[in-house]
Parts: C-alpha cells; structure tokens; sequence
DNA sequence: CCCGTCAGTTGACATGCATCAAGAGCTTTT
DNA sequence: AAAAGCTCTTGATGCATGTCAACTGACGGG
C-alpha cells in the first residue's frame, strides 16, 4: 500500500491530494484532511474538446472553475455583439469569479484545444471557506491576484509594449508550472491574442515579424521560442510582471 | 435613550451602524450582533485633505480602506514611472484589495478633495470573516464586483463611448448612494478622467464640448448635468452599466 | 487689484494602428 | 490530388486620437 499506481485514467480525474497544480491552486495551504474536504466537493468531468463550450455569458451562475489542463479562455460581450477575451487560463487558474456578486456569468469559457476542468459548487465553497481558515485565505488570494491581472491590463501602452508584456507573462505562467520559460506553445489563435490586447490580428502578425526580425524571438506558427528575454522585458513595461 | 443625538461630531467618526452607507459597504446582510464586532475592528481617522495619499506604491500591506465620504483615486506606477489610474472611490467603496496577495500595496491610494476612510486591519477582517458568514459572503461579493469593474475597462471602444460609460457608470454609482444622478460634481481634474480612460485630457474636454453640443448634457467646470440620459447610455455600448 | 500660476480649451499637425485588400501557406473535404 | 476554407501574412491607405503650441479664464498671494 502507499505505492503511486499507473492508473491509466485520464489526469482529469486526479483528485487534488494527487494533482500537480497544489502550489498554485486553491488547495495552497491546506493540510491533508482540509484537502480531502475539498476534494470532497470538487467535479471532475470528461475533458473538453476544442472550442467546446463550458459556460455562456446570462447564464446563471453555480460553479467556479480550476484549470485542470489545456487552456480556457474567458469571453465577454458587449450590447452591440463585440467580443472581448477578458483572459485566457492556465492550469490552476480559476474563472468564473467575475459572476459572484451578479449570480450570472458575465462571460463565456471555452475551451482552446483539448483541456479539463475542475467545476465547484459555489455555495459549497463558501461553506467550506467558512470551516477551513486556509481556504478561505487563499479563495481571497486568488481573487485579488485577479483583481491585480485585470487592473495592469488597462495601462496604456503601444501595441508593442502590449505584446512583449503578453508574451513575457505568458512565459511566466508557463515557468511557475514547470514547463520551459523560453519554449512554448501558443494554444490561441492570432485574432484571440489580438482581441485580448485590443488590436487589429494584422499588427500582432507584423509586431511577431518585427521580434523575430529583431532577434527577440522565433516563432512559427504556434510555437514560440524566446530568444532575448531581457530585452522583451524592457520594453513590456513590465506591469504584469515585475 | 434611543434617542440620535446630534453629536456635531463630524461623519468621519460614524460607527457602521450609524453610517448610511451600510447597504453598499461591508456590513450589507450583517445583524446588529456581527455588526458591532465589524464595528470593533474598524478604526477611523481625521479626514484626509486634498491630494493627501493613504498609501503609496510599495508599501507592505496591512489594511483595506472603505471609503466613508469624498473620493479617493488609486494609482499605479509602472517601470518607466508613467502613473495611471485605476479608479476613483465613491463612499461605500472598498480600495487595497489588490494587495491581499502581493503582500504590498499596488497603487498609491489620494484624496480628491476632503474625504474620510475607515481603515481596516486585513488579517483581522480575515479573522472576523471566518466566524461571521454574512462578511465572508460580502468580501467576496464585493472582491468579485471588484474583478469584473476592472475588466469591463479593458474593452476595445473609442474615446466617445469611453467617456459617454464613464459618466453613465458615475451617474449611477451617484444614484445608488442617494444623490441625483443627473447632476453631480466631478471631484477629478480632466487630466485624472483622461489618464483613467487612457486618453489625452484634450480629447475629453473636446468631447465634453461635443456633447454638450449635442445636448446629451450641460458641463460647467465641475458641474455637470445630464440631460440625454439615454442618448449616453446607447453611446457607451452599456458594458459596465447594463 | 494686479500678476503669476495652473487647469482647461481650442486649433494645427503628426502618427500609430485600424482597415481594406490581396495573396500565401495549412488543413480538411470529397 | 484538387478544391475549398481556414489562418496568417504583407502591402497600401485612412482616420481617430495623440502631440504640440497658443490662448483663455479661474484662483490665490503679495
């Protein structure tokens, strides 16, 4: 007993005690038998395909999410049908958080390429926040740090500022998670970078050229290598990150 | 006894239970018992005057303000030292909470004007909202209300809808607190609304213009008075409003 | 009461980026 | 394997809004 078995279940159905994401997600400080109440009220579900769809803007709101693996992107409207991407979600990251106070998501997620989720029951959550002391610190973590994401995001910057800053915190996230800082795949298309950044997808195509042309990276299609870190830092501005 | 007593003394020393502001602030949904022990951690101080900073950018984090009357901005800094806004406070309104996880604060926090705070010590607003549901559920209502104000900024819309939502948004936080909400005095320079909606403050004030032209409203230096409400709000493309 | 200072306004000009349009390179369909 | 339908790229053009500069009007101090 106690030995780690090759399950061969898809890692969607993880459990917290066994997921990778501890020390970024809600579980951040919580001991064993805290985490085994958590665990307790924590869905998983059969994982998501590309742009499948896991909530939509109006709907009412019951769960908030973790990102289990893959990447999900958040969506919000405006009263003329525009779309804005309000971010895109990396395992151990939560969404949903926006639809608290109004009960209604205020945005849409779905899903970039293949990814799974953790779905928890909003008001079991706050429950259990109201039992477990750690949990409740890091559920106000996590909403701060998303208040912080949200507000650096306004700054006024030029479209190359703007991107360089995307880029190098993207790097970041990817970093905290173990994966290659410098290496990395971009899950979303051009048009969703762009809508997110609020340009037009043909300055973040000659911006990518210019970088390239400039030797602060290469990038092909959707893989991205960084190849001078420090100088996409300078000129990011360094808000979201620094 | 039961009697209110005219005290003289000035609103800034106003315990929760006296303060008119209770159905926006923290103590929404508290019973008279939770309350007073909100009431007990809550310290009050002598009026900030004009341009007077509450914080600064930086600095370690201790406790969250709400504002009790006046306004009050908060600025963020970035690497190159350019300043931008990322909100102006109304009483009722709740500032700092984007330094719950950084540990320090992210803005700098300035009185517009005379204006009064409650000041609150975190940890024991933390403390306090794990025995009282009621001030948990609010934190986090008001943290979730926090997060998407910040990303209904980030929307792609020209200088025209931005400030056409601006005043609109104001007019009905203005509203919510029992003042008109077609006539009201802009506490901020135009400098400070042109750096919140990233824009150059001759753009507003030849907006203002046009507007006023238009007869969506009357502005005369900080008076300003709505007169096509409607017309506003159908120009603002309704994001942080509708 | 005049003058200095600073916010706000107004006009002329410059420019970053959006828009429009066409073409290139993948991927999927049949 | 050709055709269709994407996304991405590249180039030409236009416009909203920033920038610069001058002026106006409020306010406060000597």
């Amino acid at each position: 007993m106690g030995n780690q078995i090759a399950t061969g279940r898809s890692p969607s159905f993880l459990k917290c005690s066994q997921c990778s994401l501890g020390s970024l997600c809600l579980p951040v400080g919580l001991n064993s038998q805290d985490m085994a109440q958590l665990e307790s009220i924590i869905e998983t579900s059969s994982p998501y395909s590309d742009h499948e769809q896991v909530h939509t803007v109006g709907q009412d709101f019951d769960r908030i999410y973790a990102v289990k693996s893959g990447m999900f992107k958040t969506v919000i409207v405006d009263s003329l049908g525009n779309e804005h991407i309000t971010g895109f979600h990396l395992p151990g990251e939560l969404f949903g958080l926006d639809a608290i106070y109004t009960k209604k998501y205020m945005s849409s997620a779905i899903s970039l390429g293949t990814s799974s989720l953790c779905a928890i029951e909003y008001k079991e959550l706050e429950g259990l926040s109201q039992k477990l002391p750690s949990l409740q610190h890091q559920l106000l973590n996590l909403m701060s740090k998303e208040v912080r994401n949200s507000q650096s995001l306004n700054v006024d910057l030029t479209a190359e500022q703007k991107l360089a800053g995307f880029i190098v915190a993207l790097s970041a996230r990817y970093k905290q998670r173990g994966y290659s800082e410098t290496r990395f795949h971009l899950a979303m298309p051009r048009r969703d970078i762009a809508n997110h950044l609020n340009m037009a997808p043909e300055t973040v195509s000659r911006l990518f050229k210019r970088f390239q042309t400039d030797g602060l990276l290469e990038i092909n299609r959707t893989d991205l290598m960084i190849t001078n870190m420090q100088a996409l830092k300078e000129m990011s501005g360094c808000i979201s990150v620094c």
